[in-house]
RNA sequence: GGGCCAUUAGCUCAGCUGGCAGAGCAGUUGACUUUUAAUCAAUUGGUCAGAGGUUCGAAUCCUCUAUGGCCCA
């Protein structure tokens, strides 16, 4: 798509050239700042009383009052706002001329002058000088503010969703609050691996570019390597990779990333996500549970400075110890249905649509529960919950529990009433790991494409040994959802997936 | 995959049972030397998402398409 300028830009792009006419690099290589508009504000409140403070501050122009011969404006950098103040007998005529005439909001500029008050009290740069630093052609939306009784009231905004996502450089811009979801990302990411390295974990990166995928059930992406002649996939999950490491020698592993599902998109679904994973040598499932509870617990205090936080009106308490359930308690206290009284899929499946539930045609007894856990258990789960003891069928890297041969050691954890993370003592038997593989075919068949292909690499692997050990998978993408307070997977994602669009 | 809703100026939105396409903000011109949603006066700006249909006449009713949102599977 190519751009015609729009009236608006016209006008712009007309500026521009009177800019250059007037000797004026509209796009200048240096800068000569001296503080941020945080920094200033500082300063001056260091100062002592009537002290002049000398400063030169750049920002975006977000806000123009052009009384005359005086003109009020706000410049915003990445730390805030300051306000300018600028005299026609203070920076000259032409100066002044140029400012009002051939600036836009939009503009960043550069402006030196000394702090000051105004008379209705609000910070000031008294500017004696400014530059242009760049020159916006597109208009920004405009969003005013007012301070009412301390509370920031917003007067018309940027508010699409579909634009603010497709255009997300220009929601950013305009709205501060998206830009703070960002920042309680990236604290929260930090978080993680602080966490994780003071645990004596190294983190690693495993290959996303595979020749066979696994580790989950989903379908993956396909790619192909030009020169190799070679099919490639996109990772569906990190864990087979990271359980070869076990093998080598390395006792603790965490990997944080990108994983792609060739899947639906929904409010908790965009088709690559950010996964953690982690794998710790002589743990079980337990174990991994205590760390996880204290992990999330850490990771809020640090990102939020408490453990109590509040999601789409639910006040959530993240301390520990976090309730424990086992699958079928949860699901006979929320769906009413004992399901080791239906023992094979084809009773539990009638049993599941007698109470109006939901029971694919061809589903498999652990599937049919993993459905009354999506439709009746987790939607329930609003405290920090882990749920234990999966069936066997559905869990195929999960160790069984002795004497059990319906169920394995795994658990899902909920916050919220969302699916948080999955975790098992791992599987490190190679015969029993290449029955599992052998009976999911036999069970899924060839037909299901969520089926994995068997990875003879990975058993290969597990032959030389593998240390028992416990494994955790969490998305990072529903952690930063949790912890600011969003509803839709998208607002935590700078880029969110979208259907692409015909522009014309 | 199914249902419901939305798409009108750069932004936020009105526009009724079909009858000249509107407002606020932004923009433009002018006034104003401490304003802050500055104010005041004047003013520009439209492929009413796209295509087709009904009608003397469609932003409005119907069909299809596109994109998005919400709910369901």
């Amino acid at each position: 798509m190519s751009w015609e300028p729009s009236p608006l830009e016209e006008q712009r792009l007309a500026k521009l050239a009177q800019l250059q006419e007037a000797g004026i690099e509209p796009y200048p290589l240096r800068v000569k700042r001296t503080h941020t508009t945080a920094a200033a504000k500082a300063a001056f409140a260091a100062a002592a009383e009537g002290e002049a403070i000398p400063a030169t501050v750049g920002g975006r122009l977000v806000s123009m009052r052009d009384m005359g011969k005086t003109v009020f404006a706000h410049v915003e950098d990445g730390d805030g706002r300051i306000q300018l103040f600028l005299r026609r007998d203070e920076i000259g005529e032409e100066s002044h001329r140029i400012f009002r005439k051939l600036l836009d909001l939009g503009d960043f500029v550069q402006a030196e002058g000394t702090l000051f008050r105004t008379r209705t009290g609000e910070l000031s740069l008294r500017v004696s000088q400014w530059t242009l630093l760049s020159k916006a052609i597109s208009p920004l939306p405009v969003v005013k503010e007012q301070e009412v009784d301390g509370e920031v009231v917003r007067y018309s905004a940027f508010a699409d969703v579909e634009e603010r996502y497709r255009q997300r450089y220009a929601d950013l811009a305009v709205n501060p609050e998206v830009r703070d979801v960002f920042r309680v990302r990236a604290k929260l990411t930090s978080a993680l691996r602080r966490f994780f390295d003071d645990h004596d974990f190294l983190e690693v990166e495993t290959p996303i570019l595979q020749p066979l995928y696994g580790g989950a059930a989903a379908r993956p992406f396909t790619t192909h390597h030009n020169q190799l002649k070679q099919e490639l996939y996109l990772r569906i999950s990190f864990e087979l990779y990271l359980k070869r490491l076990l093998v080598g020698g390395i006792e603790r592993v965490y990997e944080i990333g990108r994983d792609f599902r060739n899947e639906g998109v929904s409010y908790k679904h965009n088709p690559e996500f950010t996964q953690l994973e982690f794998y710790a040598a002589y743990w079980d499932y337990d174990d991994v549970a205590d760390f996880t509870e204290r992990m999330i617990a850490y990771a809020a205090e640090q990102v939020l400075g408490k453990t109590t936080i509040v999601y789409q009106g639910h006040e959530i308490n993240l301390a520990p110890p976090w309730q424990r359930m086992t699958l079928r308690d949860g699901i006979k206290q929320f769906a009413e249905i004992d399901y080791m009284d239906y023992p094979d899929a084809a009773s539990l499946a009638t049993a599941v649509r007698k109470i109006g539930g939901n029971a694919p045609e061809g589903a498999s007894w652990g599937q049919l529960i993993d459905g009354l856990l999506g439709d009746y258990v987790e939607p329930n789960l609003i405290q920090p919950t882990f749920v234990t003891q999966y069936p066997r069928d559905i869990s195929p890297l999960a160790k069984g529990i002795p004497d059990d041969p319906l169920h394995v050691e795994r658990f899902e954890f909920f916050i919220a009433g969302l699916e948080m993370g999955n975790a098992f003592t791992e599987l490190n038997d190679p015969i029993d790991q290449r029955q599992r593989f052998e009976a999911l075919q036999e069970l899924y068949g060839k037909d299901d494409d969520e089926l994995n292909p068997i990875d003879e690499d990975y058993l290969r692997a597990m032959r030389y040994g593998m240390p028992p050990n416990g494994g955790f998978g969490t998305g990072v993408d529903r952690l930063a959802m949790l912890f600011s307070d969003k509803a839709t997977i998208r607002e935590v994602l700078l880029f969110p997936h979208l259907r692409a669009r015909d522009e014309g």
